[in-house]
RNA sequence: CGGGAAGUGGCGCAGCUUGGUAGCGCACCUGCUUUGGGAGCAGGGGGUCGUGGGUUCAAAUCCCGCCUUCCCGACCA
């Protein structure tokens, strides 16, 4: 490809409201560009990595025996009330009427459509399948960010299990743990497997592919000695048990005038340290007004509630619901008594006597409460986020957080799919049997991203061979100079015919732009062909990331930068 | 959806406080010179100043509404 025939369009200067590393640099080298915000046009160049990334995950899940699908992207809304996600996937869902007034959707994932076309199976023997697609999903985030990170439309290989029973399903999430460990290795990124919340895709078991990064959106907790490693929406830790003073018979209000902290009452003469107290949060789960106990320096993870109540929609009360609903503003809320509101109670306060609380009265507060007798009959749960430095539970290792793009998720769904859409196979005692499911996704395009965000310097990206969208670029620095051109035409063809993918730069530019644009690019190999060199029968061959360069012969040019690339290519 | 910021040629910005009909750098076109790390000179093209309304003799500038985009939080590949 010659590089004055390509459409290249590089920048200088990187747009404004661009943040993200790899935001700015897919934009500056030519590569993305928004058309609106959370749906990007890929350029040529972000095409060809695109694909070959696609590529890469289409080989590691054909290795593992998955057939390669394509569904629509657009469905009928009846498909998402059968499986009951109508109503689960809110305004997430892009909605959509046609011409007859029936309700469409765009697609965000396929569980429902696969599970259409599994509904054809109908004995043990045509099991298990794994079924796959590279295919555009819609999701109307509320917050698309950063470039290719999080968008609205994107490509996403999604697969999908069916097994007889829950040991094959473990066989197909072993093989695509596998399949995503390589196919992760072959572009470069190093991932950890974590410990996930399944949220709503439902589901009992989760893991996600990890990419550590300051950009990313997930907080990992991680332990560097046993290595433990879960989403913090998940993670647990140790809490060392306090030993509390007994409580008295009952608990006792005092008054603390104008205390509406859990700092302020630490200070407060009379109060409480903050792990004597108890954090008294109003929540509204799916419309139920709902209180969450923590101790008093524990802060909760919403996921967390959401996963143990089930509850699809969670947030915070309203000042005014709390107020009318305690007859207390937030400060002075408490849980003791109350018996006419559920109760979630995190673990960390099991046991514990001669803590303090909001009175649910402005300006009064109760200590000596003891939590098991006073505060009527909570649910217990694991609601606490954890915090970097407390103890890992397994080894006692303090644990560290570690910001992360997610680049993968495998779940294990279950049978709730193929139940609503009326898949099931006879087996071998001709009972008909449901069977068990399981959903895998990886995003091509931020996956590409996550490459460009580890993968780059100050002057611009680094892309690994595998997925880089030349292997190499020829830099002729004087193009109308008869003696440079006719050796880059010989580079150039020769690499072409070795199947080197190769971008060759004949335009007629000052030597500093175009070495300075190879290098925003991020072609990998750059060869690069000037009087200097050429004087001596010699080009220079430069690998992108280590900027290492060396001279090489005219004759041996094309061999040496073949067989470099071939060496790099995985 | 809560909080913050911003919309002026392709990109980056100034102008707005104190209204007078748009400017700078990069990019682009033409010519000449230049050619190993984002050249120089000369000439040139391109902008309903996000949008609707209002105030005014006059609005990029002042006032009101709306739209859009970005950043920080709650959601996900």
């Amino acid at each position: 490809m010659r590089w004055s025939d390509s459409f290249i369009p590089t920048l200088r200067d990187a747009p404004a409201d661009a943040t993200a590393a790899s935001h700015q640099l897919l934009v500056r080298a030519g590569f993305i560009r928004q058309l609106h915000s959370g749906h990007y046009s890929l350029l040529p160049l972000g095409l060809r990595v695109h694909n070959k990334v696609a590529d890469i995950v289409r080989a590691e899940m054909d290795a593992i025996g998955a057939q390669e699908f394509l569904l629509p992207a657009m469905h009928p809304g009846d498909l998402w009330r059968r499986s009951g996600r109508w109503g689960v996937m809110g305004s997430e869902m892009f909605r959509l009427r046609d011409r007859n007034d029936t309700d469409v959707v765009l697609g965000m994932t396929h569980e429902e459509v696969f599970a259409t076309l599994a509904a054809e199976m109908s004995s043990y023997r045509e099991l298990p399948q794994t079924w796959y697609q590279i295919q555009t999903k819609f999701r109307d985030e509320p917050r698309p960010r950063s470039g290719l990170l999080r968008v609205r439309e994107f490509m996403m290989k999604d697969s999908y299990s069916f097994d007889m029973d829950e040991a094959g399903l473990e066989d197909s999430f072993e093989a695509h743990r596998e399949a995503y460990h390589k196919v992760f290795e072959r572009l470069d990124l190093e991932v950890m497997a974590v410990q996930a919340s399944s949220g709503a895709m439902g589901g009992d078991a989760s893991v996600e592919f990890m990419v550590a990064s300051p950009v990313g959106e997930d907080d990992v907790a991680r332990c560097s000695r046993c290595g433990y490693r879960a989403n913090i929406e998940r993670a647990r830790a140790a809490v060392p048990s306090l030993d509390d003073p007994p409580a008295g018979d009952a608990p006792e209000r005092f008054a603390t005038p104008g205390i509406r902290t859990i700092e302020a009452l630490v200070s407060f003469e009379g109060g409480a340290p903050a792990d004597r107290q108890i954090k008294t949060m109003v929540m509204v789960l799916d419309d139920q007004l709902t209180l969450v106990v923590l101790r008093g320096d524990h802060q909760l993870n919403l996921q967390k509630l959401a996963d143990c109540s089930g509850a699809i929609d969670v947030r915070p009360a309203t000042a005014a619901e709390t107020l009318a609903e305690l007859g207390a503003n937030p400060g002075s809320l408490g849980a003791v008594g109350i018996d006419h509101l559920p109760i979630y109670a995190d673990e960390a306060l099991r046991g514990r006597r001669s803590m303090t609380t909001g009175a649910n009265a402005d300006d009064w507060h109760v200590r000596g409460v003891d939590v098991e007798r006073d505060i009527i009959d909570p649910r217990w749960a694991d609601l606490r986020e954890v915090a970097a430095g407390e103890a890992c539970v397994d080894c006692g290792n303090p644990l560290e957080i570690v910001r992360c793009i997610e680049a993968g998720h495998i779940f294990k769904l279950g049978r709730t799919y193929c139940e609503a859409m009326g898949v099931s196979v006879l087996d071998d005692n001709g009972v008909a049997q449901i069977p068990i499911m399981g959903s895998y996704g990886i995003g091509i395009g931020r996956a590409m991203a996550a490459v460009a965000e580890t993968h780059h310097d100050e002057r611009g990206l680094c892309w690994p061979v595998a997925i880089a969208p030349f292997e190499v670029v020829i830099t002729v620095l004087d193009a109308s100079d008869e003696a440079q051109s006719a050796a880059g035409e010989e580079l150039r063809s020769g690499l072409a015919a070795l199947g080197v993918d190769c971008l060759y730069d004949d335009r007629p530019l000052r030597p500093g732009v175009k070495l300075a644009d190879a290098e925003l690019v991020g072609v990998p190999y750059r060869v690069t062909v000037g009087a200097r060199s050429l004087a001596q029968g010699n080009v220079e061959l430069m690998q992108r990331s280590t900027r290492e360069t060396r001279l090489v012969s005219v004759d041996e040019a094309v061999a040496v930068t073949a067989a470099e690339v071939g060496a790099n290519r995985r």
